[in-house]
DNA sequence: GGTTTTTGACGACAAATGTCGTTGTTACAG
DNA sequence: CTGTAACAACGACATTTGTCGTCAAAAACC
């Protein structure tokens, strides 16, 4: 499958708005500066919503289509392959592109419980499976 | 567990050159850069190292000792505590702090060995047994 | 001693980021 | 109609980030 192209790395405000974004499928400004300021101390203006979807926009991520009078906005790849994509990205600068390691960092975290450890374990063996054919 | 103070955000390039000093243990500016400078194409001027170094040393990430004529640079957090913290994060900013969300992201991703999904099994297993008791 | 090298300190800068305020329009309620 | 509310577009700004160049002091070298 093709690597899609060289979209432009996102920055953490950016990247926080991307989660709305692909939680929502697709939002006007005002939607999703609801959710952005969603248990916030400091909410942020509409504006600065807009101007980080613009530039979101401009870096290829989302795109626009006029509702009307405002614009909705939605994610030019779906979630599941871009939030794949920034994980590929942290794993390779924190953990050397070892998946193994970025695993055993949450492990040892200490940060699963047992359901989750079962969950995984599940998890695990279907894609053992998948590879044995 | 203390939470650890208040450290600032690390930057990509901060994140990077903390990676390498994690590694190295403890190095000069000169050895960070050159470490930093490996495989690249466009190798970054010594001075750029330094005032990553500098930032990184306000920011509360790195201390400095003097070494004769040279400083010695090393992390002020151990290297698992800081992956741990910066992979926390990101845990929380893109997983909504769901670390088997994280892992079945690597996992369907399919960026695993089957070498890798057996030490992981192992892994699992063992950390689960910890839990038993 | 004189010269070259090394090293940290400073200051500089362009680009990227995070946030707004103001404007001009358009839709809407009276 | 008329005033008000909602919106996208612009432009502005203070910070942060990524990168350097220049300096002065200390070291090393010859």
């Amino acid at each position: 499958m093709a690597h899609s192209r060289k979209r432009k790395r996102l920055s953490p405000a950016e990247t926080e708005l991307m989660q709305h974004l692909w939680r929502l499928e697709r939002a006007t400004v005002t939607e999703l500066r609801r959710e952005v300021n969603a248990g916030r101390p400091d909410p942020v203006s509409r504006n600065t919503v807009l101007v980080q979807l613009q530039r979101l926009e401009a870096k290829g991520w989302v795109r626009h289509e006029e509702a009307g009078r405002s614009h909705l906005y939605e994610s030019t790849v779906p979630a599941e392959e871009g939030i794949a994509e920034i994980t590929r990205d942290f794993r390779n600068k924190v953990f050397g592109g070892s998946a193994l390691a970025l695993v055993r960092c949450l492990v040892s975290g200490g940060g699963l419980t047992r359901e989750e450890i079962a969950e995984l374990k599940k998890l695990i063996h279907e894609e053992e499976k998948g590879k044995k054919s």
